[in-house]
DNA sequence: GTAGGGTTAG
């Protein structure tokens, strides 16, 4: 490398005069003073020319930064590849790839850091040249560093063979290195290897608050809110303050378990950093998952900015909570307000359009949401609309538009036209389905359990006895309905069948004085929803004792009048549950929720929410 | 001159 051809020989002014602008970061004076260098043949230092990079980066100006690019390159000027690296990583901030390609292939020389920008340009979508990158980096003789690995990690999403790449990491002894711990347990939580994750972080001798917030994360995002929850406590005992991320991840637990009152209790902290978006967005979603539309209501008005995240987030929760007018009425406003729909937006619109009965204004956005969004309709789209058909009893088409996805149909489309045969009665059409979903996903007990209601409902024993030996065969267990209610910041859990809850006796007394109350208004235990094919009384019985029921009666036992009873639970709701909920919110003037794994169910004065349907 | 953490559906 030559040094700069004429800045020792010749001192000039105008190079003085361009470096004191350079390193005041004054962009504009530095850029004439650089074309009047230029005009006189001179350059300057190296130093002086990577200040100025990195002042163009910083300030996202591109135009000025390839007009230095070009400088450096003039004619008898050989750059320092630290400056060239500086130019490289420019490119990769602006996300010009090409440019930053191109330039890379002319380097001469590349050093670790060349390779490294590279590697992290790459790495967020083009996994797959971020690690040619590293084979091409090995095989010219340049060996990583903790940088190199940090980035390379990122590109991992997919690799068969992490646990190679991680002990070729400690081979290097380059473990040690906290940022590389931190990609570690990134990788491994992304894979839902949490085992792993959390092996990298316990032995970790010194941790900083990005490690906290990525194993939090971690669990936040692998639904093991209840774990997540736990580093968080063991982080503060740590003596770690929480930042934005951190709560964003709490936010997302408590979100996943509907603790309400917890999300609340963050929410206070969420005010330090009341400008922050995500977090912003992670605290409405919360609100809305945990039922409580008044406070995503008033928390999202109160945003100073918004995206199209929290935009989504909004309209989805609105038509999942059964507010569908309002949903579609917020849809409006997003769209005046200039933020472009996205996939999951117009997923919210169409949910809230099926919810509403809204079957042609539903067809209309599916139909030009390609047009008016630019959205191709995906599988979840479809979804949508074939619960909208059948929801409005046109199983016929819904089957129609089954046939005719551009898609293959999966599971979830099966199982959305079942539903719709379940509500319709068409037993014929329902066994159809549940067959496909058993092909798709012969491990999943509750659609085994649903094919043999049907059969049972319909007298036909020996298709029951059928459904059942297979289950037996294949290893298939019922998963217990299971439901959670929060009382007093304590979760407490009732399980189907099971009897350990300290007051279980008392729930059950007064669970079967409530049950002769509601009898008393005309409320009849609907058998059909039954799981086992019973007979008489024995059916009611097991009907008696849903988790549901019982975390009911709990929470009118322990919360005072005005709250709500929030349940959160593992399998749908069934339909006797769902009357005996709507006859005792109207009974007892109390407004119940229960949010099962796909919808939600906001009883008051006799209705529901869902509209019967689900 | 190069690196790590957080949000919407399913």
């Amino acid at each position: 490398m030559k040094p700069p051809l004429r800045y020792v020989a010749d001192p000039s002014p105008l190079v003085n005069e361009f470096a004191n602008f350079c390193h005041q970061w004054d962009l504009h004076r530095a850029m004439r003073a650089m074309d009047a260098m230029e005009r006189h043949g001179v350059f300057a230092d190296a130093i002086t020319y990577s200040e100025l990079i990195k002042c163009c980066s910083a300030r996202g100006a591109v135009q000025e930064g390839k007009r230095v690019h070009e400088h450096i390159f003039c004619k008898g000027y050989e750059p320092k590849m630290f400056v060239v690296n500086t130019l490289l990583n420019m490119y990769v901030k602006f996300n010009l790839l090409e440019e930053a390609e191109d330039l890379f292939d002319e380097m001469p020389e590349r050093n670790v850091v060349s390779w490294t920008t590279m590697i992290s340009a790459y790495s967020n979508k083009l996994n797959d040249k971020a690690l040619k990158c590293l084979i091409l980096m090995f095989r010219e003789g340049v060996r990583p560093n903790m940088f190199t690995y940090s980035s390379v990690l990122r590109a991992c999403d997919g690799l068969p063979n992490l646990r190679q790449l991680h002990c070729g990491i400690i081979k290097t002894g380059l473990e040690s290195d906290v940022f590389v711990r931190s990609a570690l347990i990134d990788v491994y939580s992304k894979w839902s290897d949490l085992d792993n994750a959390l092996g990298v972080f316990d032995e970790m001798p010194t941790r900083d608050l990005v490690v906290w917030n990525s194993i939090i994360g971690g669990f936040a995002q692998n639904s093991d809110g209840n774990e997540a929850l736990n580093l968080f406590k063991r982080m503060k005992r740590a003596g770690f303050l929480a930042d934005q991320a951190t709560l964003t991840s709490v936010l997302r637990a408590c979100t996943g378990l509907a603790l309400l009152e917890l999300g609340r209790q963050v929410h206070v902290h969420v005010l330090k950093f009341d400008q922050d978006l995500i977090l912003n967005n992670a605290l409405i979603d919360m609100y809305c998952k945990c039922g409580s539309l008044e406070d995503a209501n008033s928390a999202f008005s109160r945003m100073v900015e918004k995206d199209v995240i929290s935009w989504s987030t909004m309209v989805a929760g609105l038509a999942q909570n059964g507010y569908s007018r309002q949903a579609l009425e917020l849809f409006e406003s997003m769209k005046e307000s200039g933020s472009r729909p996205n996939y999951i937006t117009v997923l919210g619109v169409l949910f809230a359009c099926s919810h509403a009965g809204l079957v042609e204004k539903g067809w209309y956005y599916f139909r030009s949401m390609k047009k008016l969004f630019g959205v191709d309709p995906g599988r979840e789209h479809y979804g949508c609309l074939i619960d909208l058909l059948g929801r409005a009893g046109r199983l016929d088409e819904a089957v129609k538009l089954i046939h005719e996805m551009e898609c293959e149909p999966d599971s979830v489309t099966w199982r959305t036209l079942l539903g719709a045969c379940r509500v319709h009665r068409n037993v014929d059409l329902a066994i159809y389905a549940a067959k496909k979903i058993i092909e798709l996903e012969p491990e999943d007990a509750g659609t085994y359990i649903l094919l043999s209601n049907i059969y049972a409902n319909t007298q036909r024993w020996e298709d029951v006895a059928e459904v059942r030996k297979t289950m037996t065969n294949r290893g298939i267990r019922k998963t217990p309905g299971c439901s959670w209610i929060e009382v007093d910041k304590q979760i407490h859990v009732f399980i189907l069948g099971d009897t350990s809850h300290p007051k279980i006796e008392e729930i059950v007394q007064r669970l079967n004085d409530l049950i002769e109350r509601v009898m008393g208004v005309g409320y009849v235990p609907d058998t059909n929803f039954v799981l086992q094919d019973l007979e008489g009384e024995q059916k009611e019985d097991s009907l008696r004792y849903h988790s549901e029921k019982l975390a009911i009666m709990f929470g009118l036992m322990n919360l005072s009048r005005e709250k709500t009873v929030r349940i959160r639970k593992n399998l749908r709701i069934c339909g006797d549950c769902h009357v005996f909920a709507k006859v005792v919110s109207r009974m007892e003037h109390r407004s119940i929720v229960i949010r099962d794994p796909i919808r939600y169910h906001h009883f008051q004065d006799g209705v529901c929410s869902c509209g019967d349907y689900w």
